[in-house]
DNA sequence: CAAAGTAAACTATATGGTGTAGTTTATTGT
DNA sequence: ACAATAAACTACACCATATAGTTTACTTTG
């Protein structure tokens, strides 16, 4: 019932910001005309304007959406009775499951894409990003506190396995629109990462 | 003697490369015009077109052009006498030097910036840019020979490495703009990568 | 003098954004 | 149930600006 009533306005809407998304992701945002996007929504040029003042507004509003969609805080526990490779191969799974999932690999394209020349917006978005890698911080540092893991540096030790993650689960699908990973892909990304961290620090 | 030689004609030829390799560099190739572009060289616009016909073959030309400066081969061999730890992590450091290096990140965030949108071409040049990822490879394939190391997937275990090493030294140059490393950090970088690697395979 | 450079105007096209006049849709008072 | 009204949509012309590339008429230089 509630998909039945959207008013017209509503629909067009929602017409825009997916051509805007779907566009966007493909060509980027400056190769993407708002006549061209107009066309691809099935909505007069003039509606747009009437819903997002300027390019940029659309831009921004989408960027917004996207973060929405794509930050979910996974929360992770360390369990001192568990076996310590079951319990962070789980954690770094529910990681990459995060990390390469559409919405987060179409909002970082966005991005990317669009600030890729300035520096300064782009070190911002990404710092927000990193911020959300602390499901593993924490575990890193509870492992710790309770001895079973030495970790000099915990920053460090936790920024290494994102890169392990991120140079497979992350990167390809940025550059090079590889698929996003399999089931299977993923479980033996974690379980790869697992063991190389814990070979290191156990 | 070589440098007062030059010609008129060689000498505006080389301001309009240089400038184009700052402007694509720091604006990107979409955002410089081809006014401005002959405006940084001093140079005539007409003097631009009559070095390169169009802005693509410029781009391409620069494309070439980097490539040269950027890929050398570094040549790392197994030694069966020596430590496998400080020989890995000379290797390591050598490999960080090529990808740590102005060139390098020069010549990746043109390519980034100008083909991010065009996933066929970004492929192929990650696969040229992989092909030189080759020394790190050849010395786990020997040590593996050796049997001093144990790795199922080489190619796997390799990347790994690659992984660790980009995290810090490719990424957030290119996406942040981060300043490059400093031989301090290269160091510490490759000290830690070999340990980690080695604590995983050894 | 011939090759190369220069400034400046010009072409053709694309694009972000606006203005207008007329049409559709939803709401509301009777 | 229905006409009136406001809001939103459409088509389309229009403006200002930008940009790749060309042409021209003139100058510099080896």
């Amino acid at each position: 019932m509630n998909t039945v009533k959207k008013s017209v306005s509503q629909l067009k809407r929602e017409a825009i910001i997916e051509a805007a998304k779907k566009m966007f992701k493909e060509q980027g945002v400056a190769s993407t005309s708002m006549d061209k996007l107009a066309e691809v929504a099935q909505v007069s040029k003039r509606t747009v304007y009437n819903h997002f003042a300027t390019k940029e507004a659309l831009v921004m509003y989408l960027l917004g959406e996207f973060w929405l969609e794509a930050i979910s805080f996974n929360q992770g526990v360390y369990d001192p009775d568990q076996d310590l490779l079951i319990q962070l191969r789980e954690i770094i799974l529910t990681e990459i499951g995060v990390i390469n999932s559409v919405e987060h690999i179409d909002m970082a394209r966005l991005i990317i894409g669009h600030l890729f020349y300035s520096c300064e917006q782009m070190s911002q978005e990404i710092e927000k990003m990193k911020q959300h890698e602390t499901a593993t911080l924490r575990w890193i540092k509870a492992a710790q506190a309770d001895g079973r893991i030495t970790v000099k540096d915990v920053q460090h030790a936790n920024q290494q396995m994102m890169h392990l993650i991120k140079g497979q689960a992350f990167w390809p699908q940025i550059m090079a629109c590889d698929p996003l990973l399999t089931e299977d892909e993923k479980r033996h990304l974690a379980h790869e990462t697992a063991k190389m961290f814990l070979s290191r620090y156990q």
